[in-house]
DNA sequence: AATGAATGAGTATTCATTCAT
DNA sequence: TATGAATGAATACTCATTCAT
């Protein structure tokens, strides 16, 4: 909608991929984006605001983007989904979300702590954990503690948040096949013992 | 040995964790160090110094303590060694692991690029691949193309490398499961199909 | 035209003067210019480009004075207008003039060497030298030899610089008489025996 | 005598020497004489003491070298002595000369003010103008108004001074010839007009 | 005599923010 | 909207000096 706004934050995101997130200076940031370090501070009351706008905007797209995940009919289908569709969102703008992680990693309030939830915080956590147990509830996955589907969660999720950065780091990057290969690895670390997973990765 | 530098590194590591790497200045350290800013620059003459020798110091103590991982007959014994000492180690003093990683992840040279070599970097995952292959010659893994893997060991490394920051920030972590669950995992995402792993973990 | 850069320079070179260049900091220049330390970083990115600025600004402004010497038809005659408009640019601004020598006898880069080129190097002395050897040559001027020519040159250079830290170490200077007899002095250096220099310096 | 405060001093000249006065700082300079800095601190109770213990050591060894000047029966013959033996003197430890330079231009009282008096205060000019209006009065030299007398005096005064920085700039300096050629220069500027002075120096 | 450790003031520079135009 | 100027706090680092050993 608002072009400046978009353009300055293209400008972040970039810079902090540049820089890093501790030196992605407004100056920098204003140098990058052609403009006067004074536009950013006009669109954007204060540096936070601009971060949080940076974070939000990346939200607010991957919450449109995951929407359609959940419509499959089996557990296994249903991880399957969940990574192919956060892999794939993170295809659609890697530097964006590589940028977030960066500030999600970085971000702190005045007081030293980290502003944002860390990415292995509960809540992420949760549809990811629930779909381990409605596998493990309905046989299709072994046998999973609570701690255990955590566990698995988190590494999971650890995972996908670290693609971003490694794609970027290599332009040789195999989207598919990196993908094909996660969801190999997570479906034989679910299932059962004895029963195979006929799928075919696509 | 020398007692003021392990004091000054006891409170870069404390401040680190506190506040992060980019918040972590001279002044920051010298008053969690109950010393005055000059005697910092005194032990270490440049900032980078400093860094430097805490990254140094862990891995100096981290090759020692990782030495006595390859004595096993088995490639997933092998594995299960690979995760159980890395992860002993990070057990030993979480603190530092923890604060190497932030590091690692923000350290940054004049213009701009990593300072050290990323964790998920070639070097750091051949051991971890030459097990999958080996496992997998020898018919105890499953089949790996060479970039699963690297994929795999991507995986687990990150997953260790995650523990550290894991441990700390929940104070009833519980480490002897999170060893198990871990070794679990990996294994299942490594046996073949219909052969169990019959093991009982620890 | 950039009323901001010239009062800094201003306020520079009266720090300098004043305190001399080793104690001539940026927030002793801010000081006097009544101003931040910040808008001098503003306007010059780093101290050493304020400084290459009072340097070249002086000889931005030396090299029009002085573009109108020689038109003399005699080496005398150029040598004395040589003297003349070398003292009467240092009349117009000797803070300035002032300054950066103390500038140019101090400032050093990072290794210890002396950043500008010295005074008494040799292309400064080259004009100098080329009317010595121009009058030697019309019979106007006693013998020199080459190393003589240089000498005398040195002397001249090594006088005329001297004159601006002279001219403010005493407020009742006499400017012109100060000229009439370095004039003498170097015409007398320079003359043949027996044939009288007639003029009457002015 | 006493043998470490020496060594300190040569040190600290071969500090100022390469460094300029305002970098050499006690851990320099005892880098170089290749001891503690607190050996500089127990031997000079301050930076001051030691700076003044090597301009006052020069002066020492100068009024000592300088006390056999005034033998000469002629005021010409006085002014080539004064020369000579200046820049004899200079030639015996140019670099002390060179140091002790630097340090009387650039060293400074804690209100900013020059320690050491200039090299052109009247105190040091006395003897030459002295020499000067005696050469006049006996009708060896040229008339010379009173300001006349001081300007040559410190053009005398300046040319020497500069002679042991650019002795040591200039590796393949030739010491005789600059002192025959200053002697020939100054006589010249002293001499009457029509009688020559008919020496050839060597 | 000599040393290494420690201190605190001072240095240039970076930077988010404010403001007048 | 956009800009350039200005601010003041914070940063790493230098250094003369002090002190215990």
């Amino acid at each position: 909608m608002n072009k400046t706004k978009r353009s300055i934050m293209e400008a972040a995101i970039e810079t902090i991929m540049e820089l890093g997130f501790a030196q992605a200076s407004i100056g920098q940031i204003a140098k990058r984006a052609g403009i006067s370090k004074g536009v950013i501070t006009y669109h954007f009351p204060s540096k936070d605001e601009l971060i949080d706008f940076i974070v939000t905007e990346l939200y607010t797209d991957g919450a449109e983007f995951l929407s359609q995940i959940m419509q499959e009919q089996t557990a296994s289908g249903m991880l399957r989904s969940y990574i192919e569709s956060n892999l794939a969102f993170i295809r659609t703008n890697p530097r964006h979300v590589a940028a977030v992680a960066e500030i999600i990693l970085n971000m702190r309030t005045e007081d030293g702590k980290l502003r944002y939830v860390g990415l292995n915080d509960d809540p992420i956590l949760v549809p990811l954990i629930e779909i381990i147990q409605w596998g493990q509830r309905e046989g299709e996955f072994r046998e999973f503690t609570d701690f255990g589907a955590k566990v698995l969660a988190m590494t999971i999720r650890g995972t996908i948040d670290g693609t971003a950065s490694l794609m970027m780091s290599d332009p040789r990057f195999d989207f598919d096949l990196y993908t094909a290969e996660l969801i190999t690895l997570f479906e034989r670390a679910t299932c059962k013992m004895g029963e195979g997973n006929h799928k075919e990765d696509k």
